[in-house]
DNA sequence: GAAACTTATTGAAACGATTCATTTTGTATA
DNA sequence: TATACAAAATGAATCGTTTCAATAAGTTTC
């Protein structure tokens, strides 16, 4: 089949030891063998079999990077961090997307096992540990992506979402808005609850209560249906906060459908501001999250973890929302030019 | 270190190799064995190492798949197709990302050797096929994504770019266009030329000229720019033709902030019908390619090549486009009501 | 010139699965 | 009951590297 150590070793005349060394600790090897093996290697086009090697060593150069939606532009644009960052490292990235689905997220959780991934970046779907566990008891390093377990000593970079939350209702109190309804998603994700938590409290500190409308999936379809599900309340917000962009995009789609103004009868502010929030006809207020940041930083974490071993060190590195204004949000103005 | 064959067996009370034909031949072991062999594995929670089992059988259950583009929908929704394809067979996938350039689409294909892939699903950035034939010649097997090199005995899947951009023009023409723009991204990229080659066809059946609008990167921001040129021009267009949803997205935007009425006085086509383009604010008319099968069929034919082995007849599978009819393209009204 | 170090090279064992020729067990037939 | 045959289970050899203790060769030092 391929050529292998043995070959090149017959070729150049020395013990497949002295090739293997020339591989791995060239410093090791005299000048003149050295040479002599390099020019073989090249002469016979030897590739070293990565499986063998890997067999051998324990370690791979791979990470695996678990998303809940990769339909979702910001976890694209934290994938994007991961693998720039990963490989100006020499690693490469196995991507795999969870669906927000525990059972999708094991089966993902066992590839990555069986590939020997040397790290993984995840976005757990539940709080639920044990699948991080069999993979730290295999030694493979696991950084959390945009969540924290609280009382687990762990690697993980997340966001403020609950700082998140409270500037956006601030936002909006600011702007005079006194009827706000919360388009939210499922109280499981962590995410989501902090979002709505921190709405709350902003909420409460300006002496109002918030609306919420849960939507069991966060894309637009569902920003659609939340819409239906705001006129039927008893009496029409004056701005809608979504828990993010794409709820945001299809509550504001449904709104025109509905002809309901953007700004002037309804402001709408979403989370993440993805790269269509400013595309959007009416250019979206968001929150920004420094997504590509996110996924350079995580991957680096990760690296380091792997690279320092037992000695290593958990951090939790956390950023800090802010508010991108644009003219989804205005202020309000009392119902006149309705 | 992790639980191994040798564990399992010992539990099990059975032999190494039974405990591989559990494994790998399910039909050849005794039930009772089965299922008492199965339930050690998973009570220790067994995943079996990944290159001991490649390095003796020979091949791994990875794909690569290399995009020109992930932050593009379009691509993630094919990423989804080859993904779930390939897990239904029990294959991961490595995710690249050449970003259109030759340059990290070598480094890339350098890795996924490496890594010794099965087979590679890939978007070539440029028309040379050396790459290509580096894969083909260690045996990995090698789907055309979204592009077809002529003269090339290869499978492929991909959508007829050049019907997509008549059905295109002739829409716009069906509505009593006149002055069409279209913008265009690099004349280096097949899709891109081969839509602007069937829009130029279906120009010309008309008796029209479209004029040509060319910027060298095909997202949101390169369609706000070619606004900027689009109003330098003698004439207003009526309508304008975009290479892909996002550039349209951009236009769009562009073109509202320069208070210009979408679709009253400038209809705008899409192409990729993309998530976003129905949650624009003004739905977004397109070409929509069916992206999602395009990914499944593209990662089945692959994986049948790779179990085929060297009795495979080369496919050439092609997609029709489609046009999706929304409301960001109207009849031309003559400037009346402008 | 022998002893004490360095430095370079060697080659067998190990990594953890799969394979396959062989043995064991179980069942049907004469 | 003996024989033949199929089904199930076995376990040593194998894949292609790396590792590391052992050896060989070369260099100082006294």
């Amino acid at each position: 089949m391929s050529v292998k150590v043995q070959d090149v070793a017959k070729a150049a005349n020395v013990s497949v030891g002295t090739v293997s060394n020339v591989l791995n600790r060239p410093e090791s090897v005299a000048p003149a063998t050295l040479n002599r093996v390099q020019a073989v290697i090249k002469s016979l086009g030897f590739v070293p079999n990565g499986f063998a090697r890997q067999l051998r060593s324990g370690f791979s150069r791979t990470l695996g990077l678990v998303v809940p939606d990769v339909s979702n532009p910001f976890f694209t644009e934290v994938a994007r961090g991961v693998e720039d960052a990963a490989s100006k490292r020499d690693y490469a990235v196995f991507l795999c997307n969870s669906d927000e689905s525990s059972l999708k997220e094991d089966k993902y959780v066992n590839v990555l096992i069986e590939q020997q991934v040397r790290g993984v970046l995840i976005t757990p779907a539940d709080n639920k540990s044990d699948r991080l566990d069999a993979m730290r008891d295999r030694g493979i390093a696991v950084v959390l992506l945009d969540r924290e377990i609280k009382g687990r000593s762990q690697c993980s970079v997340s966001v403020d979402d609950i700082y998140g939350g409270q500037i956006a209702i601030e936002h909006l109190v600011s702007l005079g808005h006194k009827r706000i309804v919360f388009v939210s998603g499922p109280e499981s994700i962590p995410q989501v609850a902090d979002r709505g938590a921190g709405a709350a409290k902003a909420a409460k500190a300006a002496g109002l209560k918030i609306q919420v409308i849960r939507v069991p999936l966060m894309n637009t379809a569902q920003g659609t249906e939340a819409v239906t599900q705001i006129l039927a309340l008893d009496q029409m917000p004056t701005a809608i906060f979504c828990a993010n962009d794409l709820l945001a995009l299809g509550v504001m789609r449904e709104l025109r459908r509905q002809e309901i103004r953007i700004p002037e009868q309804v402001s709408v502010l979403g989370y993440d501001d993805i790269e269509f929030a400013p595309s959007a006809l009416i250019p979206l207020s968001s929150i920004s999250q420094p997504a590509y940041q996110i996924g350079v930083t995580a991957a680096n974490l990760l690296l380091t973890e792997c690279e320092e071993g037992i000695s290593h060190e958990h951090q939790q590195i956390r950023f800090q929302p802010q508010l991108i204004e644009r003219s989804s949000t205005a202020q309000f103005k009392d119902g006149k030019d309705v």
